[in-house]
DNA sequence: TTTATTTCGGATAATTTTATCCTAAATTAA
DNA sequence: TTAATTTAGGATAAAATTATCCGAAATAAA
């Protein structure tokens, strides 16, 4: 569904969330310690993020990684997305054709067309704040717990 | 979404399935000119759905793939989808977590147990000989047109 | 039996994605 | 100013996916 480098993404970035709202700016070995990924490609992965506005970065001793709270409250995941995957998830063919549209559709065309919908609307709807606040309370996990 | 292997794999398939209720066995040729793909890549694949029951070969002059009648009303495009691409696109996690379940979901799991169920259901519920009937009477296509 | 044809399957190559490494730049504190 | 720390960014490597090539196996017709 998502590259590997999306599903880092938005890990991270929700963890930058989660730890933001306590008032903690934090840096990049914690960042990949805490959502499991690779340090160094999670670091490539955050240089896009901080590029597209999504993340601040501050360079330096108690540097690191923070998003303003009125920011969590605005950012949707589709803007991760779009960010590290491109729209491709909305746009392209699921057959992959270069043409397809309801004039010319591929045999899957219409039955796509309400899977990616209920796919972007949930991406387009759904805030980093909202999705911070369930890890915040335990609800749900960044990775793998023992 | 699909690997390109999968969408050819898809398109291949219907391919074979249009021209198989018309009586006609097809080669791999033919498949790869009128689906737009690449033909010996396509030839894999080929081999992955033959071996998987999924379409006929036969070898020599006057060979080549096709799908029993009574297959093409029965094969579902999840058996395409599980034999290329295995059945992760239903079961792995949104965000890549290698444990993620209800009892200890990742964030997005609840928003993306309704859209991988829409999409899994979508699947296993479209037949070869629906789609292959759009096909038949001209209302969708397995390539772009010119 | 021989020849031509077509898929099968192994080896290999090209491309893309994932991942790592290292130096530069920025920032903080001593 | 110097030293230490942390992100930025370029170069490179590893792995996975996509794609090609070629001889073997099977099959049909001459």
């Amino acid at each position: 569904m998502f590259s590997k480098a999306c599903e880092y993404g938005i890990r991270a970035t929700l963890y930058i969330a989660t730890q933001s709202l306590q008032g903690n700016r934090v840096m990049l070995k914690e960042i990949a310690r805490e959502i499991n990924s690779p340090e160094a490609f999670t670091a490539k992965i955050l240089q896009q993020l901080a590029r597209n506005r999504i993340v601040d970065s501050v360079k330096g001793p108690y540097g690191g990684f923070q998003i303003e709270k009125k920011r969590i409250e605005e950012i949707r995941l589709s803007e991760i997305v779009s960010a590290i995957d491109g729209d491709n998830i909305y746009r392209g063919c699921g057959l992959g054709l270069k043409q397809c549209n309801a004039k010319q559709p591929c045999p899957l065309h219409d039955k796509f067309v309400s899977i990616r919908s209920n796919l972007r609307k949930m991406l387009e709807n759904t805030t980093l704040y909202e999705l911070a606040m369930g890890l915040e309370v335990g609800l749900t996990f960044l990775k793998r717990e023992g």
